[in-house]
DNA sequence: CTATATCCATCTAATAATGTGATGGATTGC
DNA sequence: GCAATCCATCACATTATTAGATGGATATAG
């Protein structure tokens, strides 16, 4: 580069005070070094910034335009300065959370606003997964920590248990099993909805449908509650989501005899061996906090 | 500043080339600067920016999200040095052209058109106004060119003639002006529709309206001929606007023992003391070969 | 009109920043 | 185990930047 962020800084002293002089005093620097300064960039750049003719030197139009872009130069040189201070201060470059779209977005996404509201300088990237496939993606991205319902144990997790949520056997209220008592056999005849298992198709079926043989995936309980609503099927929802269903009786509470009531337990999963930085710290307690 | 554009250039360099021995060949210069620079950087941004722990150093995270912040920043310095090269090659910072917004902007707007595909430095500033306020903009704002109508020659001014426009004295088909013959006296009578004139209140009045008592003035010529139309007035208007509605019948072109044609003839007009760059040459000649 | 202050350019010398070339320990590939 | 390559580091050379002094030009106050 032929020139330097420091004549850039020169240039806009310059016309921040007024005169050379002035720039140089504020500079803690001596006014013939701001002469020099100024000449050297007027040389690499190959035109005059400044008119010397009259009594005090006045930007030419190419010296305004250039310091205009100088200036945004230097605004986005000050913010690599202070990526550097943050990132020496325990905010880390980036953070990658991986969260299952079962969960309730709410808290998630208020903490990320409150770290978004601090302006971090960690670029923060949130993966939504589906049971099974959280816990993939987590290892496999090498994710600092996931928010899952089901996880397998390893020696380098820790786990912090959140509240529990319930979920709900439910269907249509015309729906053919709105009426009798069910078996999980008796329920494999009829349309089973669930939302979407990341997985690869491969591996194990999730623990979170009946087993039923027709099951149909959907990509959140948004549309599957549309879908239940519709009269597709039966499936399993969180009780919060559907409890204004429930109550005007679009939808309705099955009846089986293993139970019509699941609790599923959310963990905040972090790595032992890599402690979170500051973004991920104050994202993972956020969360907590949240959690009701 | 506390790092200089080059360090961000060395570490830009050490990952397009792989290592900092082949950076530095690419730099055309010894390692030992390659690891000099790094180690600087590293030190005034307060960050690990490669970890050495392996044969090869590899860039931290935190190095990499400073790269690509440095990346961004060496783009634009490289566009300082472009605008000093072409500023020093004859185009100028700042082009200002004030248009009488009577004329036909297509080959005005054709013409900035082919400017800015080139990617001309120039910040271009185009002004409207109308008939006197044309040549008082130009010269209160010391515009490059103007394109005017009317002007008042004088010595500091060189004008170029383009061809001439027509305009023609309508009313709507339907308005009491439309059966007979007049003079300019027996028109007074009503209501006159005009562009506005930009010039102020206190200064003569414009000479392309035929005097008349009542004169309403509308800002452009298309507003102009939405009120003709509607029955509003009569007025002057250029020909190629009102082609149509000369052909369909909803205007009609006024008899009048004066004529009720009148020829308009457009100018380009410079200064002489004061040649203009690059962009005004390629913009003034771009208007006049696109005028037909 | 003159005295005075301020502006900026320019010179020389000092200082700081950056670069070179040589060396050496560590790692990789064969 | 050998050769090649990596990068850090050292002593030293070269540039780049800075300070301090000087002088001509312009403005400002009396």
């Amino acid at each position: 580069m032929k020139f330097s962020l420091d004549a850039i800084e020169t240039l806009d002293a310059i016309d921040q005070h007024g005169s050379f002089a002035a720039a140089a005093a504020s500079l803690h620097k001596a006014q013939s070094a701001v002469s020099y300064a100024v000449k050297q960039l007027e040389g690499v750049l190959g035109v005059a910034l400044f008119d010397r003719s009259g009594h005090r030197a006045t930007l030419t139009p190419a010296g305004l335009v250039i310091l205009e872009e100088g200036r945004y130069l230097l605004t986005r040189a000050r913010r690599i300065e202070r990526l550097g201070e943050q990132f020496a201060t325990g905010w880390e470059p980036r953070l990658q959370v991986v969260i299952d779209g079962v969960l309730p977005v709410r808290p998630i996404m208020e903490a990320l606003k409150d770290l978004a509201d601090d302006e971090t300088p960690t670029r923060i990237r949130v993966t939504m997964e589906f049971l099974g496939g959280v816990q993939r993606r987590f290892e496999r991205d090498t994710a600092d920590f996931m928010l899952t319902l089901s996880y397998t144990p390893a020696p380098h997790l820790q786990a912090h248990v959140l509240p529990d949520r319930e979920l709900v056997l439910v269907a249509a209220s015309d729906h053919a099993l709105a009426e009798t008592t069910h078996n999980a056999a008796s329920l494999q005849r009829h349309l089973e909805l669930s939302v979407h298992d990341s997985s690869d198709l491969t591996e194990a079926r999730d623990t979170h449908t009946t087993g039923g043989a027709r099951v149909f995936y959907l990509s959140d309980f948004h549309t599957m509650r549309q879908a239940l609503r519709m009269g597709l099927g039966f499936g399993w929802m969180p009780v919060p989501l559907i409890t204004e269903d429930l109550a005007s009786g679009a939808l309705v509470e099955l009846v089986m005899d293993g139970g019509s009531r699941r609790t599923i337990t959310p963990v905040l999963v972090q790595r032992i061996d890599q402690p979170l930085g500051l973004a991920g710290q104050r994202l993972f307690d956020g969360i907590r906090a949240r959690w009701h």
